[in-house]
DNA sequence: GTCATACATCAAAAAATCTTGATCAGGAGA
DNA sequence: TCTCCTGATCAAGATTTTTTGATGTATGAC
């Protein structure tokens, strides 16, 4: 149970970093149009490569995007289950507590 | 326009850094069984009064809770609007593109 | 094979965030 | 009034995250 509870926060604590960052945040606007390649993404965003990389990296870590290559050129997509996972995170906070956790004090 | 969009993307940045914290995580989790004071949520997570301040601030920033002072306790309580913000902001990243913004190329 | 391209990864520096302990402000009661 | 209690705020240090430039790896063209 504390483990299940702590891995859901890690979870969620690793969910919520990757959407806190501007870049990132556009990076996902970007691949709302569809799938991108990096290099498409690094003009559209005017920055550095390596930076757009970390970011990247970030998101996937989190399973906001997926990659795959074709040929030199590695294309990614949004993710909706993960969008998914969290409005479903986030309808769980707004949620009203259970009655295991009203009893319990919480959570 | 663009000022708007980066106001938004400053709002969703400010919204889910302040998800991106166990801390602030188990606040949220308490206050979900409703209002609740410092020195009680002091208790419950064991944390140092100027840390759990520090956190609440990042919180209140971003309208996640509001406070009242009741005496000289201070009580938190969540605000389900915000909760509500980030759910619609969710479902706009995984929504599909309109159709000016395929027109644009983006967002 | 060599060369150029596309991208990942690394290490160092810079910047932002978080924690800690101290101090400060406001309210309640003696 | 003075004193205690609750909590905010501040400054310093610790930690984490981000940026930058360099290097490494895989692929395709020649």
């Amino acid at each position: 149970m504390a483990t299940r509870s702590s891995l859901d926060t890690d979870r969620a604590v690793r969910l919520f970093h990757a959407l806190s960052d501007a870049t990132r945040l556009s990076i996902i606007q970007r691949l709302r149009l569809g799938e991108r390649c990096v290099c498409e993404l690094t003009d559209a965003l005017d920055a550095a490569q390596s930076r757009l990389s970390f970011h990247l990296k970030v998101l996937r870590d989190a399973d906001l995007v997926t990659d795959r290559r074709e040929g030199r050129w590695m294309y990614y997509t949004l993710n909706p289950e993960t969008l998914a996972e969290m409005t479903e995170l986030i309808d769980g906070l707004a949620a009203a507590p259970s009655a295991a956790e009203r009893r319990s004090g919480c959570c």
